[in-house]
DNA sequence: ATTTGAATAT
DNA sequence: TATATTCAAA
């Protein structure tokens, strides 16, 4: 039993000896392939449900499986299968589909989930309560407690150091880890809208814009924000990234409760396609989560920002807490060094060409 | 009975 | 690292 699912270590694994190769996670249908393939070779000994049931097995069947099972044995009878136990060594390659996808927190997902939090307020934002802000169709709670849990380890993070350090930076050039004069040269750039997710040539298909929705959410009211948001699921199986593209038309349709936005859901892509995966995943947290609520955070102290935002022009934190479109806060450094603080700002293109 | 969230697994 | 899953406690 083995998650492995390439054809060429399963049939090693069959030449070193195997019986029976079943690709994770197994399934109902997995277990009755074995039975089958088991009475099949044990020509001529059938065993009743009862003797499996009592046999000592390592792991138990659920009545399900059990019926699922005996029905098998009925219809195939106890030696009705093949013969040759060469050709028996067979390979089960199985569907993917059992298994959850996994869900990719973009850029437009984790906005979502701020702007959900900062509805509600830091201090009652539970994960149930986010999750029925940002009615997201395909999201559960689970993955909103996942989140959840990461956010705050982050905001724990910036609250006890008031500052956040870039790994990537070699030198602390200001004395202090924080952003040296050299991030600063693409602050304006980093506005436009850009594609940041393309496909893989030769999997995908043609190019196809995947992301960047969200970069120009803020310039736009909480109420109309922008009317495609993207969703990534990774096919636990491959490598692939599942495209999901949940744009609904404006105005039909369920509503968000309380910021009247556009109907939002999560699909699971239809079309899988394979992409390059660096961009969103690769962010650090202050992309991720830089965010309104960091005007909460007291150690951050956002509301002084304003001193500093001369030299600076698109920076826009408030601290009347109103500013929900913010793609970005963290902390910035002003042409002649001085620190300074969040602002709206769309991350870039790579995604790694800076600390933040 | 449901939900949370820290811990842990993948 | 990012996300999922588990499970004791709320």
């Amino acid at each position: 039993m083995s998650s492995d699912d390439s054809e060429n270590v399963i049939l090693r694994s069959l030449e070193g000896g195997a019986a029976f190769y079943i690709v994770k996670p197994v399934n109902k249908d997995d277990i009755k392939s074995v039975w089958r393939y088991a009475v099949a070779t044990k020509a001529g000994k059938s065993l009743s449900i009862k003797e499996i049931g009592g046999s000592g097995e390592p792991f138990s069947i659920n009545e399900d499986v059990n019926s699922a099972i005996n029905n098998e044995i009925r219809k195939y009878g106890t030696k009705e299968g093949r013969q040759s136990t060469e050709e028996d060594k067979e390979v089960e390659i199985h569907q993917p589909a059992t298994k959850k996808q996994k869900l990719i927190w973009t850029n437009a997902l984790h906005n979502r989930f701020l702007q959900a939090i900062h509805h509600i307020g830091l201090d009652k934002a539970v994960p149930k309560r986010i999750l029925e802000c940002m009615s997201v169709r395909g999201l559960a709670r689970e993955h909103i407690a996942s989140h959840l849990q990461k956010y705050r380890i982050f905001l724990r993070k910036v609250a006890e150091r008031g500052g956040i350090s870039s790994r990537r930076l070699s030198g602390r050039s200001l004395g202090s880890n924080l952003a040296p004069f050299s991030m600063l040269k693409n602050v304006h750039r980093e506005y436009s809208p850009v594609t940041r997710a393309s496909i893989q040539p030769g999997l995908g298909g043609s190019t196809i814009q995947a992301l960047g929705g969200s970069s120009f959410r803020g310039l736009l009211s909480p109420n109309q924000q922008a009317p495609s948001n993207n969703y990534l699921f990774r096919s636990p199986h491959s490598q692939s990234l599942l495209f999901g593209n949940a744009n609904s038309a404006n105005g039909a349709g369920a509503n968000p409760p309380s910021y009247g936005g556009v109907p939002h859901e999560l699909t699971h892509g239809t079309s899988p396609m394979q992409m390059y995966q660096s961009q969103n995943q690769a962010r650090s947290y202050l992309q991720n989560f830089g965010g309104p609520l960091l005007n909460r955070v007291g150690a951050v102290g956002i509301d002084q920002a304003a001193n500093y935002r001369s030299g600076v022009g698109d920076i826009g934190i408030t601290n009347n807490s109103l500013n929900t479109n913010n793609n970005y806060a963290g902390i910035r450094v002003t042409t002649d060094g001085h620190l300074i603080r969040s602002g709206q700002m769309q991350l870039n293109n790579n995604g790694l060409s800076n600390g933040f």
